[in-house]
DNA sequence: AACATAACTTACGAATGGTAAGTTTAAAAA
DNA sequence: TTTTTAAACTTACCATTCGTAAGTTATGTT
């Protein structure tokens, strides 16, 4: 597709670079996710507890995808323990106009 | 999970509108059937011709789903025709700020 | 010493997605 | 007017992703 949206950019891989951005971040739970994140730092037991209905498995995975695309960093906590930390990084942080932006049209579309 | 982020909601059921929320627009190639339909109605064809790599049965598959959320509208032209026509709804268009975010994102992060 | 907890990992069936070929109706070409 | 071509789906089938549940390893608690 040709990328001449009246949208605010016209930069020449923005198609593709939206396309990923958008099929990444869309994932499934990695909404969830970074939302949860949004608050501050969070273990692994804490995001598993907060995100309803999220398992074990695409949790870790999801956050794998997360540290690996530098959006969330992972810190192992007094070392010689399992403990871990999760936290967005700035790159991650800056999602949050994303959120706001779902959550303005969510309140903008109730019935 | 409590909602209580510093963001600018706090709205009883915002989590799980936003978790249906971002599932739905992230689902696979849902992100690119509404930054297509951004700049204006267009046809089944058009939309297989300008989303790269989508099939006809998901292209259906993610109109219908669409069509079904009143994010858009299908309309058969010229009557006794197999031609139709998909538009964005106003509920559909008042996405593009989460398409702009996305998109700001993007430049924002560039390496 | 026995049990619990944290943070994974593995196994496997179910749901979703990709690829390609087929269908139906209508319009265009020969 | 018979034959092609095209639009907008459908169907069938295999591959990838997801969900559920149980298992693992190392530390912390009773």
């Amino acid at each position: 597709m040709d990328c001449n949206h009246n949208l605010k950019t016209d930069s020449k891989h923005i198609c593709s670079n939206y396309h990923e951005a958008i099929e990444f971040i869309g994932r499934r739970w990695m909404g969830m996710i970074i939302y949860s994140l949004m608050d501050g730092p969070k273990r692994f037991s804490e995001l598993a507890d907060e995100i309803n209905g999220i398992s074990d498995r695409l949790l870790t995975e999801r956050l794998n995808e997360l540290v690996k695309e530098e959006l969330v960093s992972k810190t192992y906590l007094e070392d010689s323990s399992k403990k871990v930390e999760y936290a967005l990084t700035e790159r991650g942080m800056s999602l949050k106009k994303v959120i706001e932006a779902i959550l303005a049209w969510i309140a903008e579309n109730e019935k």
